[in-house]
DNA sequence: TTTCATTAGTTTCCTAGTCAACCAATGGCA
DNA sequence: TGCCATTGGTTGACTAGGAAACTAATGAAA
């Protein structure tokens, strides 16, 4: 038979993913709070006062989604916008204290996650798992926005 | 500091994995096709005239979703939708011709995205992956359809 | 044999992204 | 000093997908 493509597994990680990230979407609901929307605020959460532009680089988004995603956490009142007062182009996103509250609570959400899904390995695996996704991100210089 | 949260292989996961789609959609882009139609060319490749609703369980998809795009590799003529004479509401997607030649060189573009991104591991660490990808898909079952 | 529940797919509305055009503010540089 | 290129962010048109309402065909039960 000529079926039977070769495994890919980029197929196999894209699939696993979607799932993982589905099933945190569904504990995330009870928060009011989107799997985007949370990346957002636990990046904030370290580093506090952040660029738009800095974080669509980080996150892997355009700047436009981050402009609407930063839109809809202000007006959650989890966030805040300042313009700077040296150039009044830049901005800075900055967690309320709110919304630095939330964090550790929905923080707590991703680590059940990760123990449903991930819970299972054996330490040396999921190290194993860890160092191959880094060693990936590293490899690629994946900070910079994807879309080119 | 109360800072710096827990690693979060989940968070990581999607990261990578999005990486890796985004790469290999812009190598899709040349033969017109995005990464969904991939996926669900690279299904009817072996094991023709799938049934819609069998497609959506096995791709994570909902049916509406599976309808549109259907319609759309339609549009394209690379698949075909027959409707069952036993039962009129059943319906089979099959490749045409032109989709089924087209597969493989899809498939080797895969291969060059899954090279692109894992070429560096060696042998015993892609298995491990592998392994801990599809154990993760049996452990869960992640067959069925993952909005409930 | 009519009626009703069930099943397979489609369609409509909504959300969250991208892309590209846009608007301001700034910083050269003539 | 005034123009223009650059930079930071926003907006509008468009796309893919999810949820739920819908349509059509079937089958079972009265």
């Amino acid at each position: 038979m000529a079926s039977d493509l070769e495994f890919h597994l980029g197929y196999w990680l894209r699939f696993v993913s979607n799932h993982v990230s589905h099933a945190f979407s569904l504990k995330l609901q009870a928060r009011d709070v989107t799997v985007a929307e949370w990346v957002v605020l636990r990046d904030l959460f370290d580093g506090d006062g952040v660029a738009p532009s800095l974080l669509a680089d980080r996150l892997g988004m355009t700047r436009g989604a981050i402009s609407k995603l930063a839109d809809r956490l202000i007006a959650k009142e989890l966030i805040e916008r300042t313009a700077a007062m040296e150039d009044r182009r830049q901005q800075t996103l900055s967690l309320t204290a709110a919304g630095r509250k939330l964090v550790p609570a929905l923080s707590a959400l991703a680590d059940r996650n990760d123990a449903e899904f991930f819970g299972h390995l054996k330490p040396a695996e999921r190290a194993a798992l860890e160092k191959m996704l880094r060693d990936i991100v590293r490899r690629h210089d994946l900070k910079t926005i994807p879309t080119e």
